[in-house]
DNA sequence: CCTAAACTGTACGATCTATTACCGTACCTT
DNA sequence: AAGGTACGGTAATAGATCGTACAGTTTAGG
């Protein structure tokens, strides 16, 4: 079998149709402008990915696997809360704001309707780990003593949501990013709520 | 002038457009279809819209124009902290997690890059709203000393995002909404949270 | 009742799209 | 080196879409 070649060929078709469908949305995209890119034959692109959903189902998942790597090598363990939280919100909102987040969000929710899997493995992929992720840090913390008693899970959601709920949407309507000592302004104010609002009780 | 004639049929057109659009997106309405739906003929819909576009920017605007009201007749002035952030939370989820305010903020999200200026009316008429609305309370219970002082608007961001986040991304993702108990679950950590973390300094 | 404007219905042209077909060429295995 | 397989390039098919044109009909007002 000559893998390689094939392997090759599908990986240039990813690359180029993703960057593609991240700038200009599913409709946006034709099958004949992916070729003229990257040249080749339209042929070989039906025979990878069956049909256009299918290439954009592949593509989807190709995106989800790569985005969650950077989440999960954070070491909080031995840190205040107040400089995990610093680390977490800072760390996140790196993440959720670039442009290829913001991009493939936009793109996800914008055919989520017309492609429910793609969504789902998105969900999955981005937005449950970084819950998962911060989940599990409350979790420690709590056992840790530094914060009162609570539902780990939903103070996970409450603050990496709170921080990126607004600046997120704006970005995902193409505004341009806030200044960032606006964001510090942000993450100041939601740290100092969060470590009172949850400090133990003495 | 029969001026009552031409604005039926621009309503009706608007009417029934606005429902295509948030069900099945923008490419996914035909301006045949439009038609099909509620008789007539192209060239009137051409002749008030100019195109396809101007059809798009002027559904926007009317639905952006319906959907500020209910926010802003909230009597919070009476009510404890807890009370005016549940009543709040309560309101604002219920209008946010409409279907449809999910279908147009999908389908704003889903042509923000083709259609900035809709875009920006949208972000200035719902969430900026909300905010100022959110901001005008704690700047009011700043002065009242129910809060400790601090940035109200960044406040007003903390506590609608961490509210709405998650359950407006699934919702715009097309998931099921989740069952209202754990919606009560998020509102009443919400509060929690916040309560003891804006709480005035004894 | 009559005129002028607005509306309807259908048909049309041009362009774009996804998908399949054909055929010659490059490549890898044996 | 031979033969089968994957690839490249072009073209054809079939259908949908936007926007316009034209001829007929309805409506409003004097």
């Amino acid at each position: 079998m000559n893998q390689p070649r094939q392997i090759e060929k599908r990986k240039a078709i990813i690359n180029a149709a993703s960057e593609m469908f991240l700038e200009a949305g599913y409709a946006g995209v034709s099958v004949d402008g992916i070729i003229a890119q990257i040249g080749g034959s339209k042929r070989t692109l039906y025979k990878y990915f069956g049909d256009k959903d299918g290439l954009f189902a592949a593509i989807v998942e190709q995106m989800c696997s790569e985005i969650v790597t950077p989440l999960t090598h954070l070491d909080l363990k031995r840190l205040s809360l107040r400089e995990a939280l610093s680390t977490i919100a800072h760390t996140f909102l790196e993440v959720l704001l670039s442009p290829r987040t913001i991009a493939l969000h936009r793109l996800i929710i914008a055919e989520a309707l017309r492609a429910p899997a793609s969504a789902r493995t998105f969900f999955n992929a981005a937005p449950a780990t970084s819950y998962r992720c911060l989940t599990e840090y409350f979790i420690w913390a709590d056992g840790a003593g530094l914060v009162t008693p609570g539902d780990a899970h939903a103070r996970a959601i409450l603050f990496l949501d709170s921080l990126t709920g607004q600046l997120q949407l704006r970005s995902l309507l193409g505004h341009e990013n806030p200044a960032p000592v606006e964001q510090e302004r942000l993450i100041d104010e939601a740290i100092a709520v969060f470590t009172k609002g949850i400090a133990p009780t003495e």
